[in-house]
Formats: structure tokens, sequence, C-alpha cells
DNA sequence: GTGGTCTAGACCACC
DNA sequence: GTGGTCTAGACCACG
């Protein structure tokens, strides 16, 4: 599944079940017309309250990402692919900006930065080159 | 004053404290041997309850980069701004490393991610070159 | 329970908290995946303020020996009571090395300071065969 | 000099000072009849503030083991010796008592509280064979 | 004047 | 229900 969450870290489930439907949109991985995962089927398998990843869909139906389909369960709907992908862009820009701002803030000028960011992305690009494969 | 903090954003306000007074002495605005601004003073300043500012400086108490001198006030220690400039660097690669997964883990590719980060970096550099500047 | 305060004495109480949630750790009476007392609970049952028993919590989180599991509670560690014993071990022998080194600052010699320990010792240990019988 | 301050610790720098003082007199370093040392010159030696020495000299005052005598200063009360090592033996004891106290509710049974304590003595007294010799 | 501790009570997010 | 944060204000010890 590609769904996993992480209780430590601070970052309540259900968003991260949200966000990580979401993705999943944008990349194609989910597409207009699929079935989500049902409620109870994804809460077993997450080890998580079945009230947690209900509240994920309902970000997700506010957003318009699935709608209700009354007997079936929650399908992707038809213009969600276009909806994640700006939803994922607003969310990356805006967690990159906050970090930025963050390291501008201690002290370092835009060089440091971008050498502090090329070494750490080029550590962690390689695990990436083909995500989820070894998961 | 160095220090200002953010109410709304989600990130406590007595984090923000103790981390812009870590970065404070780490850039040597604050050198060993000062004293850190007066619980009430910075409170006052800050228009924020002093127990707050309080627990700031507890946090930074624990971290060994000040101590108290009972009946006179707090004072940056010794070894601190080695301390605060190690603080620093780990915080910071912590926070880019995890705002690099969320970018990865959202399906970009690492020249992706390198574009949309120079595209903020640069935006944002500009009102950093001299800081405080224009604030 | 296992918790008790006395608030004369000086030490504080949310130090006297965390120290004797350590203790029960260390001693196996709180294990590892167990809930620890609510804060709202231990708070009523000492009839201390819930801000104190928090703040006794975060230290121990800090510590490493609880986790908060969000909306559910506060978990004790899986490596809890290794790094408890650990504490215990490392605060009691500071204890003792501190009134030790006072004896003999004194000027009182070691056998002095032996005949002083075993007199106090055994007065003492008899209300201590089984801990809290006589409570 | 006889008194050495320590300003971390927690223990407050006036009960140092009051504390070194009785211990001296205990041991009879200070012999009735003798002046002690004057607040402004201890005060100096120590680099604290003239406030903390005079209240030292205040507790001292009060526990009849100094008194002024006038146009010349403090000197040790004729009774002082006595009241010293009476002093002494009671704080030394409560003191043991409460560390004790500690390692038996921290769940240490009488015989590794011996064993603890003896290892800890025979490491600390090799340096006080001649307290203050190498000082 | 300083920091440290504690109480009382509010509001929030999460489950 | 849970913990986390913050405010308001009191009291203490220290210098």
């Amino acid at each position: 599944m590609f769904v996993q969450v992480n209780a430590a870290g601070g970052v309540p489930v259900y968003d991260q079940i949200a966000r990580q439907v979401t993705f999943a949109v944008a990349n194609g991985a989910l597409a207009p017309g699929d079935l989500a995962p049902s409620v109870r089927e994804l809460a077993k398998e997450l080890a998580v309250n079945p009230n947690t990843v209900a509240r994920a869909y309902r970000e997700l139906q506010r957003q318009e990402v699935v709608e209700t389909a009354p007997g079936i369960g929650l399908v992707i709907r038809s213009g969600a692919r276009r909806v994640c992908q700006t939803l994922r862009r607003n969310l990356l820009r805006e967690r990159v900006q906050t970090v930025l701002r963050e390291t501008l803030d201690a002290g370092l000028d835009a060089d440091e930065v971008r050498s502090l960011l090329e070494t750490e992305l080029s550590k962690l690009s390689q695990s990436y080159r083909r995500p989820g494969e070894s998961a």
C-alpha cells in the first residue's frame, strides 16, 4: 500500500494520510474513477483509529479529491489529478519557503544555504531513485 | 532587540524565543559572560507572559547555553558559542532533510527539487541581504 | 499509587514526581508499553496543579522515558527500563558523593563517616523492609 | 583561606560561607577570641557581594558563633566550638538521613546501599587524607 | 532588582 | 477523553 504513518514526529496522523493520498493522485498512482481504500481496511492496515482515517477522507472530500459513491465507497473524482497537483505544489512551496526563511534567519547567506541544500539533496536523492521500491 | 515572535504559525512561542537566542549566540550577537535579557524585560517587550520566556530560558539552561547567577540574572556560558553553532547546524540540517524528504516523497525528482529550491531561494534572499533593514 | 509528594523540603514537586516515575520504571512497576497515569488523574490524586504534573512528564519525555501518543496519553517507551536504571544509578551516586564530600569537608575522617552512615542506615532500613507497609 | 564558594550547584552562597566558617570553628581552625575575616575583605576575596557575606555573618551571629566587638570586628565567641560541633553533627546527620532515604525509596536494599556508600567513600577519602593540602 | 515554582483556568488539536 | 500551550498572578529565595 502507498500509505504509511508515523505516530511520532508531531505531524497529525489524519494529515499524513490525507497528504499521501493527495500525492498518490498527483502521481497517477490513484486515477480518477478508482476506489479509495475503505476506511475500515485502511484503519486496520495502519493500526489506527477508524475515526482518524475518516477524518482524512473528510478533508479530501472537502478539497474535492474524492466523492462518495453511495453503496460503493469513495471514488477519486474526475478533476482530482489537477487539483492534487495544485495542492501538492502549494504545499511544497510553502514548506520550502518556511525552511529557507529559517536558514536565512539563522544568519546563513544564500550561498551557504545552497551548499547545505545540495549536500543534503544528493545524500537523500540516491535512496529515492525508484521510490517505494524497497518498501 | 534580536528576538521577535510570531503567535500564529503553530510554532510554540517559547520555542521561537529559545531558537532565536541560540542563533544570537551562534552569531556572536550575545557573547559568553553577557547577561541575557531578563525574563520580565523580554516578556514585556514581546508582549508575552513571563512564564513563556522563563520556559524558553529553561530549555537554554538545559542545553548549557545559559546559567543562572542567583539574584543577578542569566549569563551566557563560556562554551555557549560552540554549543549554539552546533545546535544551529543540527537544527537546520534536520529541517532541510525533512522538507527534502517531503518533496521526494511527493514524487518530484532531484532536478525538479533543485529548481523549486532555487526559485524560492532567489525570491527570499533579496529581503535578507541586510536582515532587519526593512523590518 | 506509587507516587507521593512532599510539599515542604524545598525539593520541587515536579521533580519529585518525575523521579518517582523514573524509579517505578526502573523497578518494573511501570513497564514499556504501559500508559503512564494521566496528567489530570495524577494531579487530582496528588492535589497538585495539572501544570505541575505536565512539567514532570515533560522532563521524562526529554529523557526518553515516555512519549506522547496523541489523543491517547503518555506511554512508557521501549528502552525506558534501561534508561531509568541508568538515571537512577547516576542520580544516587551523585547524591551520595555530594553528602560524603560534605562530611569529609566538615573534617570527619573516613571511619567517623562510616560509623555515622551505619548508625543512620540501620535506624532507617527497618522501616523500609517492606516499603509502604506502614504508610 | 578556608572558605571557597561555588556559585553553581544551587546552594546559596551565604549558606556556603556560614557553613564553612562553622566547620572551621568546629575543627579548631578558628578558635574563640579570633577575629573572623572582615566582610569587605572576604567579599573581595570571594568575588561576592558584601551583602552576601554580611548575611552569612548574620546567621552565625544568630547561632551564637560570632559576636560583634564594636570598633574591632567580629570575634569568635567563647562557647563557639561546642556550638559548632553540635551544628555540624546535626547538619550532617540530617543530610545523611535524606540521602539514605532516597536510596531506599529508589528500591535499593540496605546491603546495596552499604556497598554503594563504601565504593564512593573509598574513592573520595583518598583525596581527603590531608584536606586542603593540594588546594 | 533577579529567576524559580506553583496555582488557576483558558484554549487548542487529536483520537 | 488525552496532552500541549499560554496567560495571569502569587509567593519565595537570592543579591
